[in-house]
DNA sequence: TTTGATGCAAAGACTTTGCATGCTT
DNA sequence: AAGCATGCAAAGTCTTTGCATCAAA
């Protein structure tokens, strides 16, 4: 990811560009561990930019609110960030709290089997707009049996 | 719900009954409003049965190790807690953090969409199982368009 | 120049823990 | 009687805030 790349998107999104936002936006992107916040403070860290906690936290919280990454909840605190959008599910793994990407194919096969018209019956039926559904796997090594 | 059903109920489920966890169980059981710890703290104290805090997330935390209770993950805290372990979707409004239950027949038409044979296919993929599955609705009140 | 980003340290929200006391079985 | 459950207050974790300084538009 080049910074002619974040700036696009920072701008597309209606965020100013900082090289602090720059780093933290490509390390997030560089990464399929889905950090926590003070995790991508420590690799973001590592790559040469020291961001402070509450900027990465303000950085991350703005993120979301402009859409450009996702907070992933996690019970008992410590969520986790996510800058791929493209709709895809996450499996967490409880023994570890990891979380995994499940193969994009499979995604989107399962994802595809939600009914547009029961989602259109809820919206109607309780008199609300949904605007996001999400779907969660959490699972354990096949290995830990 | 009687003393009784929940004597049995905590039975089952290899609990110890007490007049505490009585009084949030049943507090939580006999609400649909998806209470965060302390509000059932209140509840359960306005019923007559005053309980510390330690005690509330001592007890939340063993009912939902042993199952009798979920566990809803809230952005930015205050998780929320459901007795109603039927398979029901909820749906969490934005603009006021509230969390509603999708009606049931509608929360299993979209449910039994999801192929389970996918999920099996998951499962092989990643070397995992697959131990919960869960959707999620964020939405906000039609009226506020 | 004006507006907003950053860091620091302190405060804050939510939750857990250690230990003494009291209740269940 | 033995083994947990409970309460209290303190500590802990994760996150936000106030304010002075500095950078982007």
């Amino acid at each position: 990811m080049q910074p002619v790349e974040s700036k696009r998107i920072f701008q597309e999104h209606g965020v100013r560009y900082t090289d602090r936002r720059h780093a933290v936006y490509t390390g997030l992107s560089k990464t399929t561990s889905h950090p926590t916040a003070e995790e991508l403070k420590y690799l973001v860290s590592d790559a040469g930019c020291e961001v402070s906690t509450a900027t990465i936290y303000n950085t991350l919280d703005l993120f979301c609110r402009k859409g450009l990454v996702r907070r992933l909840l996690m019970p008992s605190g410590g969520d986790r960030y996510d800058a791929d959008l493209k709709e895809h599910l996450h499996l967490r793994l409880e023994d570890t709290g990891e979380v995994l990407d499940v193969p994009l194919d499979l995604a989107e096969t399962l994802l595809k089997e939600l009914d547009h018209k029961v989602i259109a019956q809820i919206e109607a039926r309780m008199g609300v707009g949904i605007e996001r559904l999400g779907v969660h796997l959490v699972g354990h090594r096949a290995t830990d049996d």
